[in-house]
DNA sequence: TTGACATATTCCCATATGGGAATGTAATGT
DNA sequence: ACATTACATTCCCATATGGGAATATGTCAA
């Protein structure tokens, strides 16, 4: 089986370097498609493209206006994102942790220097 | 040009539905292959090559011990997705605020129901 | 209608994929 | 030494990609 399509879902959507930047240009209002265009330094095939991704999972919406079309990100849908990973942070805050102790053990005696001495593991 | 490759950054590794769960498994403690071989049923050369997607970015550490190989998730590489998402977060808080708002509106003056009063937009 | 403009879509292609099957490698037990 | 166990790597292939080029679609203006 190949990778899992862009359009499969809001991961896969914001895998691309070129989509995230678009993102962040959009949310914080409305623009054209040209002025994507100029933002990103692509030309205007590839944007639309880029667009019609983040169009089909959801992350941006559009508004058309006579021929021009307004996009902008809709920011509800990077969420689902912004909580998968809210799942790891307190395991990043033990590594910290973790890391602070070790250090202020080694302040309050220094010489032992056994990194193994905290217990790790589980 | 192809699609990114999944070793390009963390974005594009956990991309992958696969390495998700994998990621979730093994940041409560670390297990060796066999037990996320059975954890997530895949047969074990997928489960390898997924792992080594995730070695190659950094987002589990392994710890070697006789014929077994560690695995844990290294949150800390998580942290960038983490923050990237966060920065969004005024702007789904801002769309939330304003659908409030307009609910509130149209219960204090039901009838007028023009959506377009409030300002958008900026 | 004709033309200019704004965007989307299609076609082409080099490239990376993920799974299955087969094989390689290292450590252990006998 | 040999078989077994625990993983990793390689090979194969159908599939999706993103960019460029060309083309299509839709809207306005004269």
């Amino acid at each position: 089986m190949a990778r899992a399509a862009t359009t499969s879902d809001v991961f896969n959507a914001v895998a691309e370097p070129r989509r995230r930047q678009i993102l962040s240009f959009l949310v914080v209002g409305e623009r054209q498609v040209g002025e994507i265009v100029t933002a990103v330094g692509l030309d205007q095939p590839s944007v639309s493209k880029h667009l019609g991704v983040l169009r089909e999972v959801g992350l941006v919406h559009v508004r058309r206006n006579g021929r021009h079309r307004f996009y902008r990100t809709n920011a509800e849908a990077i969420r689902p994102l912004h909580e998968w990973t809210a799942t790891f942070e307190r395991y990043w805050q033990h590594q910290l942790n973790r890391v602070k102790e070790r250090a202020e053990t080694q302040m309050g005696s220094p010489g032992k220097s056994d990194p193994n001495l905290t217990k790790e593991k589980q």
